[in-house]
DNA sequence: TGGCCTATGTATGCAGCGTATACATAGGCT
DNA sequence: AGCCTATGTATACGCTGCATACATAGGCCA
């Protein structure tokens, strides 16, 4: 088995991240839809067809993109409710904030874990554990909140399910570009978001 | 010029209309992606190079449906506005409910009309009109309520791009297959909308 | 040390797609 | 009646995903 090695000839010895990282560039340039494996290759200057001896399809290939992309948001938000220490409220607040940054910062990533696009569960089961284990977060760091008083009372997951829209809401519009077709530049919206955020979230406060 | 007829032979007599009808159930079976000329065209026993007879090319044909999209949500909007009679905070959840439903309805007309793979507006520039008239209704209710102080004060396009991102974020999540990724059926999601978004709203009320 | 095994590449080809071009038809107008 | 134009068809090209058969080279064992 060959190493990491400079492409002395015929093998590419690395073909696999490298068909991963053009891949994630051809996304982030056209789309989903734009992506296509004989332009990577090409780019990589392998054949057509030596994509496949390391996916099995194109959807494989983006269903690995995917989970790349949990493997680096998940613990981007244990690490944002972490740092807010037993602070449920701050937990929640960085938890989205940190969701929202994740989205913008990756948005080839963040279309390929949940867009309309993203690879079939039913194909890839293990994204599916993702999915729930971000939603989980999210679900703690409320239900402390409620705990400690400072969030109203409530049914968890609805306020989770909820807070989760308008987040996904927030990364779904600026990756789609509807901030920009509203007329907002991206700090505009990143002000507006803060500052109409901070009026919305008072709604969960407890009520005394 | 043909009348509307039944395909006597060789001219269709209806392609156009019936183009966009074809193409609308593929997109709903498949996904903007899985759309495709030549089965559009076989579907209705016409050649594969007729649908050029109509639309410069596919995403012409997509922006002429999301162009109708609009043209369905943009009264309904209106309606829900106008049936709140002069309350503002009606009209603002009236609108917000009314844009949910439509993008629940009719997921296909949605994504065309929002999503990444919309037609660019510097193609087809009458949709940006769209976008922003959408926009100003939601601004007009939020605008009304605080003039009636219901709301409390603050910059109301502010205010608008968050509510916006919320019901954005739902719609999305529903037709992304999200909703029922995290484990909520469709009823489910709809009460866990309707419970939590009660209670943030309440972050938009006026203090006293 | 030499030869085989397997991982990883290439060559080639097919079918489906968007779309361009040239040709066919038919219905309305002069 | 006959021409014009709108709207269809026939055909072909290039690009794409992907399958199959072949090539190469590095590691392992005799």
């Amino acid at each position: 088995m060959p190493k990491v090695s400079k492409r002395s000839s015929y093998h590419h010895g690395n073909l696999r991240p490298a068909l991963k990282a053009a891949a994630l560039e051809l996304v982030e340039e056209a789309g989903i839809g734009g992506l296509n494996l004989r332009e990577a290759a090409k780019r990589l200057g392998v054949s057509p067809a030596a994509p496949y001896r390391h996916f099995p399809d194109k959807t494989a290939l983006l269903a690995a993109l995917a989970e790349d992309g949990f493997q680096m948001l998940l613990p981007q938000l244990e690490d944002a409710r972490g740092q807010a220490g037993e602070d449920g409220f701050a937990s929640f607040v960085g938890v989205g904030l940190a969701f929202v940054q994740f989205g913008t910062e990756h948005p080839a990533h963040f279309r390929l874990m949940y867009g309309a696009d993203s690879p079939s569960r039913a194909t890839y089961p293990e994204l599916a554990n993702y999915d729930l284990e971000g939603f989980r977060i999210l679900c703690d760091a409320i239900a402390r909140a409620q705990t400690q008083g400072t969030f109203r009372p409530g049914n968890t997951r609805q306020m989770a399910l909820v807070s989760f829209s308008l987040v996904y809401g927030a990364v779904s519009a600026f990756i789609d570009g509807q901030m920009s077709r509203l007329g907002f530049s991206r700090s505009e919206a990143e002000e507006a978001l803060a500052a109409g955020g901070a009026y919305l979230l008072n709604g969960f406060r407890a009520a005394d």
